[in-house]
DNA sequence: CGATCGCTTGATTCCGATCAACAGGAGTGG
DNA sequence: CCACTCCTGTTGATCGGAATCAAGCGATCG
């Protein structure tokens, strides 16, 4: 069992509401009804790294949108054992709940801005504009359906597995061609992929001497054996 | 990584549809408009034991409701590794997808009846009555709330906190007082917690000797000290 | 330039997987 | 009814992959 991880959050609570602001501007492409909204009635916030965007249990007041940086989305244990459900990009809406509260707790990872909307303008809005309630049920319907990936990695892949699927993943999101810009620590790896820092480390190593892909600095990764990746994703 | 294992599908498919049924006489309780829609609207099918209800990637046609027996909703990896993501019981609702198909493989665990209604009659519904749209929406919401607390057990969990969060999850939903009647194998938990049956197995002996739970047949679990299986639930 | 933090690498341990044998129970057919 | 088989579950012995313990490296920052 691991020992107790202290967290630390160096950032300060420094929240910067902004009035409404054209996130297309800032590099946000157009999706869903519900992305818009976020976007129309929301502030634009900055969170410093590792700095807490809401707790888990907390009332869910707010729903979020990425625009710059990352987030993660976690549950701890009891003695500090932590599980990364999520990373939220540049896009992604979070934060978005059917009860009262949030079930986990949300950090950004690097330092981020992130639209943050009324819950309760957005339920409104659903009410009045069916395509805005169906988008956030295809919200919640795609957050379901990465659990569900992630179940199956968690519970039945080996560590190998497990990276070359965060590494085909992150190509899918980040990549800029076969470079992949990691905004998250080691740590963080390996608490989303149910592994330790080390077996992460170690399996990123072994994947560079087999030439699968290349470290040129240790949060760029560069993807040379997409096939061999794929294979190991099964 | 484990050896294929041939899932036999003893029964064969022999659909029995009935016309609506008046299903809180079958013990269901009456709930959300979603499950009221589907009773509404459905026909009653049984299962036989390892019957398959869908496939994964199957066009979702239908969405269903447990009457009696037990469902169990998975995946598979290339090699027959299995992680099942969901143990469906009475008056729960499964197979709703957003998307147009089915995103893993739905299998009677023993002999059951399951209300099956068309998705397209459902999705006409919601789109005209809200109260259906949103139940639709917490639904999806209470499976990904159930994935995420899967999530931290599978990335994160011992074998022994794995099988106690198990069986106090199973004594919330199925138990009567203390005493528990198990609808699924070994093997099915141990798909559940990722784990394997002889794992599995041994937890339970192991529990069985230190009085945490008593075993009177194999389906049938009494807890006999719910406050330490809460502790190893952390 | 030293200190700190994040990452890598090596040595060893340990939990759960694997391999193997057997027991109990249900169903089947004589 | 019993003998047989099949299936599921239990238990024991051993193995192995990832965790843990430990040391050192390298980049970033004050």
């Amino acid at each position: 069992m691991g020992a107790f991880r202290q967290i630390d959050i160096s950032g300060a609570a420094r929240p910067v509401p902004v009035d409404t602001v054209d996130a297309a501007a800032a590099g946000v492409a157009t999706q869903s009804p519900l992305a818009n909204a976020v976007r129309l009635m929301g502030a634009v916030i900055s969170y410093a790294r590792n700095e807490e965007v809401y707790g888990e249990d907390e009332p869910a007041e707010f729903v979020y949108m990425v625009i710059r940086g990352a987030i993660r989305t976690y549950k701890l244990l009891a003695d500090g054992r932590r599980q990364i459900a999520a990373f939220r990009l540049p896009g992604d809406v979070f934060g978005l709940e059917v009860g009262e509260s949030h079930v986990f707790t949300a950090e950004a990872i690097a330092d981020s801005e992130v639209i943050v909307a009324k819950r309760s303008a957005i339920m409104t809005l659903a009410a009045r504009d069916g395509t805005v309630a169906r988008a956030m049920w295809a919200a919640t319907a795609r957050d379901l359906v990465r659990a569900q990936d992630l179940l199956l990695l968690l519970g039945r892949k080996s560590a190998q597995e497990r990276v070359a699927t965060f590494l085909l993943e992150m190509a899918d999101r980040v990549a800029d061609g076969e470079m992949i810009e990691l905004p998250m620590s080691r740590q963080d790896i390996a608490d989303y992929l149910g592994l330790t820092i080390e077996t992460v480390s170690r399996t990123l190593s072994q994947m560079e001497h087999a030439a699968t892909i290349a470290l040129p600095t240790c949060r760029r990764i560069e993807l040379r054996n997409r096939a061999l990746l794929s294979r190991l994703n099964s």
